[in-house]
DNA sequence: CGGCATCCAAAAAGATACTG
DNA sequence: CAGTATCTTTTTGGATGCCG
């Protein structure tokens, strides 16, 4: 049990780190390194959280098929990927008590909120591939 | 000059990556390991880059506004990150060769559409930090 | 099948010193 | 002021083996 603990020491240092006391003070910041709306928004746009989000987006998925739906991640890390997205209620795991497992996993109410917006990011990137390259082509033009 | 010695494992794991040649092969696929859209969102949405994109969405700022907007961060990954952006056409750079260096930063078209996205990430995180924590608290309750 | 524990290599990040 | 260079620490990630 560590709940109320930590809200004091969060509010100390919000107080401390914003730079717009009289409005701001009661909005979490996300641009102080100490504020709890930081480590959300870490977890959701790390590199693996994103495309669990997305692809959780397309429907309930069992393990192995996040593992095959989502390039290049390893075991390892879409486990821990998913034990953070379901600790922090993003990700709701579902365990049918068989052998061999069966484990699914799908979006919470929350966690549809968040994959949305994780989403449109994923489709943005996807549709200006182009311009980007062309950007990075003047770049390195100019550069050697 | 840093250049391609240790390619073995990195290229074995890639050349495992898109499952259909087909027809995705036009459109890009986040989802896909080796594909380019990847990489932009992963510029988008990294740790450093989701803050400075924001940041930046508040206006043209000088190097050294942006690093104390962004709390925690330290020079060297904020000069890594714009040129990061600056490369992939998201943020623009413009140095006045005087001395002291006066060097200002702001977003290209491309980026303030990007920036706006992970704004409203950034956003929600902010919103809904008392749901997170409490989701957490129930999760923690759970476990041990 | 869906994990977890361990070990190790590699990459990211931080601290510090220095420069035009 | 706005970086770069260098060094050290921290984090990340992959490989492997084990288990219910």
């Amino acid at each position: 049990m560590k709940v109320s603990i930590e809200v004091s020491k969060v509010k100390a240092r919000e107080a401390e780190a914003s730079p717009k006391p009289g409005l701001d003070a009661l909005l979490p910041d996300v641009f102080a390194a100490d504020c709890a709306s930081r480590g959300i928004l870490e977890h959701i746009v790390s590199r693996w959280g994103v495309l669990v989000l997305a692809s959780l987006l397309e429907g309930t998925m069992r393990f192995s098929a996040l593992r095959r739906r989502i390039g290049g991640v390893s075991e390892k890390m879409l486990a821990q990927t998913l034990q953070t997205l379901e600790r922090d209620g993003m990700v709701l795991r579902e365990a049918k008590p068989v052998i061999p497992p069966h484990v699914e996993y799908s979006l919470t109410p929350l966690g549809r909120q968040a994959a949305h917006l994780v989403w449109s990011l994923a489709h943005w990137s996807e549709e200006h591939v182009p311009q980007v390259e062309s950007a990075r082509a003047a770049y390195d033009g100019r550069r050697g």
